[in-house]
DNA sequence: GGGGGCTCATGCGTATTCTAATCGTTGAAG
DNA sequence: CTTCAACGATTAGAATACGCATGAGCCCCC
């Protein structure tokens, strides 16, 4: 998930990306008004965070710019201001969810990602397959040749990654910052010690292995 | 088979489209609520696909109207909201099944098609089953192999959801939306002691567990 | 004020993850 | 053809995090 945090309080800013990428959520920062709309304009965000009094374009006007443009992303509001008055302008405005500073961190990231589901009702892409496995991302399961493979829940992670790369060869790099979400080299080798493991469950017993080992490189998922 | 999507989310109703479409059932879609009753009204078809919410007319007005002028074709609503009033509002209104957003893509094929094959017998679902636990919505009681279990409010609504998403793993932070509506994390652990309570009900005593937990994800409900 | 149901906190047991040490494989150079 | 070094695989054990159960307290409704 990606979200856009509009925010001139820089310390503020920051600790709201660091607590919301602990939990796996991906965040870019613009500093002011104007550099928001900019941002929230190029698109690809699932939610925008979006501080309702700032210098040069508050808010407010950011959102009803961008709703006037046709661009429904979730936001929500975060103010220093706790008034009703302030709430309905704020959703008049097309604001979706409203938060009062000063918050508990736990309340934002749950917010967020309240938001965030909200926009993919019903039938998301729920099923990944690469060749004859298949993914259920909903029931947590995994199947192969229909056989159903039990995984952990880093095991599950870590084929997810490798299912939404199939065919690509994957570093252990890349596998760190998108699985692990460690920044540096733990100088270990986590990443071999869970490939075993996940070799050993999807293709011990079948006859084509799919998860091999790029020396030098990484791993890569084969149909 | 021949139905109607009446739904203002575009892009859901476009991918319902395509997946009832692939089991061979011919699909209209009506973009509002309005739009949608003139299109029932019209009449032609096996089963009503309609959301709860939607500009113009909403889901229940739309399904009283139709009652109202003795129309019989049987209607499954779709909703975001899990709340029992709301779901008795939507079984009175005339509706004959409900189904919570997200749900898995099978589980409305599946009840589609229950739907226009019960559609000669003229009774209205409001029992739920998974396996050999029934639910019953309006007496509010619940059965396993044919035994009557007692169930807390808490607890029943907590099934009830679980026997929604049978299948499917739920998470914490859905349970607490959907079922709590908590908008935050309470630091707590409230899910875990009534899934507690809930489990040594409806499972202890019985040969097949059927409420798992679903380690680092949540929980899921198997039959 | 009493009672039922809901929530909270604690300690315990165990599944899962990580570390580290050993073993196997590969490829290149002598 | 053999040897060596680098790299990856595998395994077992330790550390950790997670989920579970239980009892106590609270709150709301009667």
């Amino acid at each position: 998930m990606r979200i856009l945090i509009v925010e001139d309080d820089v310390e503020a800013a920051g600790a709201m990306a660091r607590g919301l990428s602990e939990a796996g959520i991906e965040t870019v920062h613009a500093a002011d008004g104007v550099l928001g709309l900019a941002a929230a304009q190029a698109g690809g965000f699932h939610v925008l965070v979006v501080d309702r009094m700032m210098p040069n374009m508050d808010g407010l006007t950011l959102v009803e710019t961008l709703r006037r443009e046709g661009d429904q992303t979730p936001v929500l509001f975060l103010s220093a201001l706790g008034e009703i008055d302030d709430r309905v302008a704020g959703l008049k405005a097309g604001g979706d969810d409203y938060l009062v500073k000063p918050y508990a961190f736990a309340e934002l990231s749950a917010r967020v990602e309240a938001l965030a589901r909200r926009r993919e009702t019903g039938s998301v892409q729920t099923i990944i397959k690469v060749g004859d496995l298949e993914m259920d991302l909903i029931g947590r399961v995994v199947h192969r040749q229909g056989k159903e493979i039990d995984l952990q829940p880093r095991e599950f992670q870590l084929l997810e990654y490798l299912m939404r790369h199939a065919g690509q060869s994957v570093t252990r790099t890349m596998l760190l910052e998108k699985v692990w979400e460690y920044h540096f080299d733990p100088q270990t080798n986590v990443i071999d010690v869970h490939i075993s493991r996940l070799r050993a469950k999807i293709d011990r017993g079948f006859d084509h292995p799919m998860l091999q080992t790029v020396r030098g490189a990484g791993y890569r998922l084969e149909a």
